[in-house]
DNA sequence: CGCACTTTACTTACTGGTCAGTAAGCTGTC
DNA sequence: GACAGCTTACTGACCAGTAAGTAAAGTGCG
């Protein structure tokens, strides 16, 4: 038996963390093959081996994304609504810490008009499964009696996403902006 | 008396009009010097005599927006919190209606790390701006007897800026969703 | 086991294109 | 004749992507 985790998949993954660090810092159309392959000590052309052209890299970066959420929601899917809530603020607050880092859906929608269709398809796809997941969420905790917020669950899901988004970006700028909308967040949602 | 608004006073606005088109939809470093003069039937030198460097252009733009957010706020300060809340979402949807642009404050959070200092600079003041504005409606809203939410204005002003900014880019993968935030951000705050 | 062959994971060296920015020249208006 | 508002022509840097070569590891076979 052969074990295959060698060194293309440790050089394939190693090029993907340094890429997904530099997109949700700075952007996919602000970072080069170069910064990556600085990074990591190897030639421009070592990237290209493992993604031939940047679009794969890309889409590559949205599929792991996607394959984390589905790991992420699978994994605390029986949580009760309380802990699930602060799970998703902790995702959340986790890319703040990390380089003040935005969540890939902010970056991704903002981006939007300049990423080749492939990756488009990607970002779409990935969003709206952060939006159910969001909505789920909120119908749960209703359900269990947990939440009481006005609305219906779809509209109150939506709402806590953009606002997580946003609050993420503009943390940026002020440090204390995630943590207001976390809070904020929680008493609109009527936990007590 | 001379009319000051001749030729050159023409091109450098019409110049930020179409830089400010492009910041909206694709971001400060996804245009360039050649986009701009290319729609504006002139040559590249050109755009840098009115301004020498990209930063200058950037600058300018934010320093607009500023002041057309004082115009704006000084505009409708007497207005009653529900319209200014109408217009507050108008203000948004319009960014929406344009192209799918989002709203400056997105633009710049996403793409802070990339910003040289002075754009930096402008932008957390502007953002800073947007934010006072915020909290001081939904405060407004709340002394006048209009608004009924938890907590303090501070954190549902800073809500609701961050509901919006991602709400509008989020809507550009998704048409209704900033119809939904505002629908939802109106019954937060508890108007009948 | 040992030798030939293939494949993997790179390297060096390059291309054509785009970028911001500059220098020098031209033209029409006060 | 001075200056505003351009133009043409250019530079050096960086970009994604490619082609050809190489060293080492893996594979098939007698």
């Amino acid at each position: 038996m052969k074990i295959d985790t060698d060194a293309k998949n440790d050089t394939r993954k190693r090029i993907m963390d340094i890429a997904e660090e530099l997109l949700l810092t700075r952007g996919f159309n602000a970072f080069s093959y170069q910064w990556v392959s600085s990074e990591l000590g190897v030639r421009n052309a070592a990237i290209h081996y493992h993604f031939p052209h940047k679009t794969d890299l890309g889409v590559a970066l949205i599929e792991r994304y996607r394959r984390r959420l589905s790991r992420f929601i699978e994994a605390q899917a029986a949580l009760p609504p309380r802990e699930q809530l602060e799970r998703y603020f902790e995702l959340a607050h986790s890319y703040f810490r990390q380089d003040r880092q935005v969540c890939p859906s902010g970056m991704l929608c903002t981006e939007f008009h300049t990423l080749p269709d492939a990756m488009r398809d990607q970002a779409a796809a990935f969003i709206g499964e952060m939006r159910d997941w969001s909505i789920d969420l909120a119908a749960r905790g209703r359900d269990l009696g947990v939440f009481h917020y006005p609305g219906s669950a779809e509209e109150m899901g939506v709402l806590m996403f953009s606002a997580l988004q946003g609050g993420l970006q503009l943390a940026r700028v002020d440090d204390g902006w995630l943590d207001t909308v976390k809070r904020q967040i929680t008493r609109l949602l009527g936990v007590e």
